[in-house]
DNA sequence: GCTGATTTGTTGTTTATCCAACACATTTAA
DNA sequence: TTAAATGTGTTGGATAAACAACAAATCAGC
């Protein structure tokens, strides 16, 4: 899957510049944080940024789809199924995500953030369904990860238009038996 | 003072390594630390440790010096006179240091320790010596920072051997006018 | 004792990072 | 508007760090 050789340095450095970012984002807003002041708090040289990183909106990125990744604690999901639990679980972890971000204010790039999450979701959900089905077609398998990941962001932001009144959980819990059935038991399509 | 031309990276390894051996030191004894588990945890190559240290006796001499300096203020310290309130100060400094340090187990490298906290005080102690009292011959204020420096840590090994019974404060209260008697009014030494 | 495994230091070569420039864009204040 | 200051992105040459391989010391269990 990745690549087993690949150099120390880069890996450290890259953790450096991340972390430092996460660092500054809890201080500043996001327009506010300049290349520099990422740099002078990774402790690295200016060049080395642009080394790594095409600008600050790639490292933001970067940066975001590493921690939803690692939140979403991918190896946990691949090897399960996508059943009404895991998209349940899921949706909690991105209503809880964007909830941290926006104490983060990350305003003005709730665009990015939302392309962000949904290409984690994708990617994920695409995963699970090929393990899940691997004799269906795989462009069917990916439109469908594709409309799953847009409809569990969907559904966090009505969430979050609603103003956090009910439960993540039970919120979601209301629409996931339409989406599973059409999953789980409806199994005779190319099939 | 320092060398202002000192290549960024040196500095960021030497941190970085310096504060794994403390996160390191927080959980085994410093018997049980290798050089492997440092340079892992500080996400450095063990090559590069050698570069920087002679060994992991070197590490924890200079790790333990640059902390206790740290909490020494030594700019503070530099610039005040070395009078009852400061030497109370210091004595706090130190037997706040060591009481953090027995938390982390260090047990059997208390020489090591000892020498290197009357190296920082007796370092302290003649530069402020040495501000206060330029025409004096400096091998006398020498001697007296060396004599304070043991005087100061022998204080701090006989309030511990008490059992922390009283606070470090009210504990050097009593003997600080002994000394500072001999310092700041019987000027005529010298003069 | 012995054997295998681990740790300690060292060395030559390769590579990621540093640095000092540079041109260009953006902001600030006079 | 202009000028000074600051931020962005790039380049070639210098250097610290990575790596692999090594001998030697230390420690484990037999």
């Amino acid at each position: 899957m990745t690549q087993s050789k690949v150099d120390p340095r880069i890996l450290r450095t890259r953790k450096l510049i991340m972390d430092a970012f996460i660092e500054l984002s809890e201080k500043k807003e996001f327009k506010d944080i300049t290349v520099k002041d990422i740099t002078a708090e990774a402790m690295i040289n200016r060049a080395t940024f642009y080394y790594h990183f095409e600008d600050i909106y790639d490292l933001l990125d970067k940066s975001l789809s590493e921690v939803l990744l690692v939140n979403l604690n991918c190896d946990t999901y691949q090897n399960s199924e996508l059943n009404e639990e895991v998209l349940i679980s899921v949706f909690k972890v991105i209503t809880n995500f964007q909830r941290s971000l926006s104490n983060r204010c990350h305003r003005g790039y709730e665009d990015t953030i939302a392309r962000i999450i949904r290409e984690q979701l994708e990617f994920i959900f695409y995963k699970m369904l090929l393990k899940q089905r691997p004799a269906d077609d795989e462009q069917a398998l990916k439109l469908t990860a594709v409309m799953l990941s847009w409809g569990i962001y969907g559904a966090s932001v009505e969430w979050r238009r609603k103003g956090d009144e009910v439960q993540p959980e039970t919120f979601i819990k209301s629409a996931v038996p339409y989406i599973i059935s059409g999953i789980d038991s409806n199994s005779k399509i190319n099939g």
